[in-house]
DNA sequence: AGCCGGCCCTGACGCGCCGTCAGGGCCGGC
DNA sequence: GCCGGCCCTGACGGCGCGTCAGGGCCGGCT
C-alpha cells in the first residue's frame, strides 16, 4: 500500500542511464512482445532473439532493459497485480449475508476467473517460479493475492464476531479459499479435458467460496 | 487399472534394444539422480551432464534411456502416480457420515499433504507442464488424481442420493475439492511465508474438504 | 544551416549446454 | 581363450545466451 505506484521503475540496467521517451517506448514494445510470445510458447522455449525481433529490435537491446526474461515477466506480473486490486472491492462491496452472500461468491468467482484468464501466461510463470522458491516470484504472487486474502479474512472474522464461531484462523481459511480460486483458475482447461463442464466448475467453486467464507451450507 | 504395472517400460530409445539387467540398473540410477537434483535445483537449471555425472555415467548414456529430461521426469511421475493410488482407499474406507466424516476429511488431508511432500519436486514439474498444455504431463496428472477424484465424486453422489440434493455435478465438486488439496499442498511453503501456520492451514483445508464432500457445515 | 552531445541501437563474439554418432570396453557362454 | 552382443563414452556441430565496443539518430544551440 505504498504511495507511488512504482518506484519510477528500474533504472536502465546496462549503463545506468534513465530511459527517455524513445527508450520507454522500446521497453514497452519488448514487454508486449514477451506477453505475446508467452501466449503461444512454453516458458522454457522462449527465445530472447524471437521476443526482440518481434518487437522490431535486437537481443542486445532487450538486455538494455531487462536482466533476463524473468525480469520482463516480473514486470508484466506487477502490472497484473495492479489490475487485480479491483477484485478486492468486489469482496468488500458485496454483502455476504443470507441469499445475497451466495451471489457475492458467484461474483467473486467470475471476476477471479476472468482476471486469471486475462493474465494467464504471466501468472503461470509466476506460479511456477514461486513454487520453486524464487523470492522475486513469490513476492509478486503475494502482491497479487495479498489484498484479496486480507479482505476475505476480514469478512470471515466479521462472520465469527457476529456469533458464529467457526473455530478457525480467518487468515488460514481465507488463504485456502484464495488457493482454491487460483488453482481452479489455473487448471480450468485441464478440468475441461477431464470432462468437467466450466459452468459446473464455476458453480462448485462458488459453493466452496461461500462455505469457506460464511461457514454456511451453500443454497441448492 | 491395467494388469501389468508398466507396459514392460519403453524400449531403449537410442537403438531399440531391450535393456538387460545392467542397463536397467543404470536407468534406475539416472532416475534417482534426476529426482535428487530436482530437489535442489529449479527445473530450468537442470543440466543433463550433472544428472549423468552424479549417476556415475555420461550424458550420452542418459540419452540412451530418455529422449530428454522431460521423459525422465515423466517416468518418475508415473511411479508417483502408482504410489498415490493408496489415497483412494483412504477415501473409500472412511465413513463420511456425521462426526466421523470430519475425521475422514482430516485423514485425507494429511495423507494428501504427505503424498505431495514426498513427490514435491516431480509434481511441481508435472503441474507446470500440464498448465502449459503439454499432453504428456496432463495425461500423467490425470493419472495421478483421477482415481481419487472419481472416488470422491462417488461419495458426493451417494450423499445426494441419501436425500440431500446438493444440486451440483458430483464430478465438478470433487474436482474442485481435489484442486484445493493440490493447490494448498503445492503452495504450503508459500502460505507459511505469508504468515499462515501449517496446522491452521491443515484444519482449514479439512473443513473445505468436508463441506465440499458432504454438503454439511464443518463442526467447530 | 551546421555542429555537437547524449540517447539509443546492434553486429559480432566467446561461452556453455544440447543431442548424436561412431567406435571401443566389458562380460558371460561355449 | 575367444567371440558376440550389450553397454558406455569421447568428440563434435549446433544453438541460444549475454556482453562490449562502436556507430547511428535526433534535438538543441549558435
Amino acid at each position: 500500500m505504498a504511495e507511488p505506484v512504482q518506484p519510477v521503475d528500474e533504472l536502465r540496467a546496462a549503463d545506468r542511464r534513465v530511459p527517455g521517451r524513445r527508450g520507454r517506448a522500446t521497453r514497452r514494445r519488448l514487454l508486449e512482445s514477451t506477453d505475446e510470445h508467452l501466449r503461444s510458447t512454453p516458458y522454457r522455449a522462449l527465445k530472447v532473439v524471437d521476443i526482440a525481433r518481434a518487437a522490431g529490435t535486437s537481443p542486445a537491446t532487450f538486455y538494455q532493459y531487462f536482466a533476463d526474461v524473468d525480469a520482463a515477466v516480473l514486470a508484466l506480473a506487477r502490472e497484473a497485480a495492479l489490475d487485480g486490486q479491483r477484485l478486492v472491492r468486489r469482496v468488500a462491496d458485496g454483502s455476504w449475508r443470507g441469499r445475497a452472500g451466495f451471489q457475492a461468491a458467484l461474483d467473486l468467482t467470475d471476476a477471479f476467473l476472468a482476471f486469471w484468464d486475462a493474465h494467464r501466461p504471466v501468472l503461470r510463470v509466476v506460479d511456477a517460479g514461486s513454487d520453486e522458491g524464487d523470492r522475486r516470484f513469490h513476492a509478486v504472487r503475494v502482491r497479487l493475492l495479498d489484498a484479496l486474502t486480507a479482505e476475505l479474512a476480514r469478512v470471515i472474522g466479521a462472520v465469527q464476531a457476529h456469533g458464529r464461531n467457526l473455530g478457525v484462523d480467518p487468515l488460514a481459511q481465507a488463504a485456502v479459499v484464495v488457493t482454491t480460486l487460483a488453482g481452479v483458475a489455473a487448471h480450468l482447461f485441464a478440468l475441461e479435458l477431464w470432462g468437467v463442464r466450466p459452468a459446473e466448475a464455476r458453480l462448485a467453486v462458488a459453493r466452496q467460496v461461500y462455505a469457506g467464507t460464511t461457514g454456511q451450507r451453500p443454497p441448492s
